[in-house]
DNA sequence: ATAAAATTTGATTGTATGATCAAAATAAAT
DNA sequence: ATTTATTTTGATCATACAATCAAATTTTAT
């Protein structure tokens, strides 16, 4: 029985976070400190304590809160669709408008998965994309569901959510100048297309 | 006129490189320390100091050596082979290869590559990916030497080289457990077959 | 053999920073 | 109004660690 946190708290809890988002899209995980955080929040460094456990508590609400606002706007956009093949490539479209639109997310995404672990000193990178990871069940979901329907030929769902996934992810470490997401996306959703049905 | 270091300098560089890359494997980027280092080189702490210029000097010297080594594996597998879809496939497979049989060398540059950053302060993780990267060259020169033989349809070749890129990467950050790297790599050449062909 | 140069050690120093805490400020309860 | 609980500050403490350096050891040159 934990009793709710005050909206005071709520508040603060989400002020750190958003700080802590800005911080890592500037300096990076390693060199973020309580101290630079608080100075981005505009608090004293022993609010941060205050509020968190530790530092590594920050980081893994911040992870939360990063990993949830993604999935619930891919999620959304899926939900519209019907069919299983606008379905898939809603979840691309929409996977890769996220980028567009939450730079610095994506950066503070990338820093923690890289960077934090889990207690028992396991890497989120080895841990996160998997059957735990919502939008890979999100994603597999909509092959399976394309399957069945008979939209999709036959591919086995996991590798192909594997492929899929990689080559959202890896436009994700593509630097602005010269990569243009529109096209990649256009391309991108003609191959998944060559690829599934 | 830089004069060349000694065979002791070359060997013991070495040896710290590679004590470097298990560390990385085993702590990860945050926790490693040159004490850590030193301790896995079975050496005093100052002697890492003495042949290189700082901390940073060393996880750099690791970077090139890791990247430098993975790309002579692949480049020269790739180069047994003729016709440019066979080239593609050996690129993949290689590169797979190079994952399964070198899975300390993955952490290591995983950890390096998105914790470090270039003087200006860039992370890697946002200037490798690019022209730059010898990978992505031997990629995308495969790929545009297929289409140039007819052997391949038409496509973007940068895109579609981050699309297969991103697809190889990704297997990078799957554990091994419920992974099955043999089945990805036929699923992914089945995949990339109906990409390009 | 002797001297000079290169290599190696391990203790020391300085710095950065996570965490703590007493005191102050603010808000809520009576 | 007064008391109590909550929130916030900023200075202080403890720790980890990169970097330095004088001294010791080993190698190379003469």
């Amino acid at each position: 029985m934990e009793k709710q946190p005050s909206f005071i708290t709520q508040a603060r809890r989400e002020q750190i976070i958003k700080a802590t988002i800005e911080a890592l899209d500037e300096i990076g995980y390693k060199k973020i400190s309580l101290a630079k955080i608080a100075k981005k929040a505009k608090v004293s460094t022993g609010l941060i304590s205050y509020h968190f456990s530790d530092k590594e508590d920050v980081l893994n609400h911040t992870l939360v809160y990063l990993l949830t606002n993604q999935y619930d706007f891919i999620k959304e956009k899926v939900a519209e669709r019907k069919s299983a093949y606008d379905q898939l490539i809603t979840f691309i479209d929409a996977s890769l408008a996220y980028q567009g639109t939450h730079h610095a997310h994506n950066v503070a995404l990338i820093e923690i998965i890289f960077n934090a672990r889990t207690p028992d000193n396991i890497p989120y990178y080895k841990v996160a994309e998997d059957e735990e990871d919502p939008l890979y069940v999100l994603l597999q979901t909509i092959l399976q569901y394309g399957k069945e329907t008979k939209e999709f030929s036959t591919f086995d769902t996991k590798n192909v959510s594997i492929i899929i996934q990689g080559a959202i992810a890896e436009s994700m470490l593509m630097n602005q100048e010269d990569f243009n997401l529109e096209t990649y996306k256009n391309e991108l959703i003609t191959m998944v297309t060559k690829m599934v049905k």
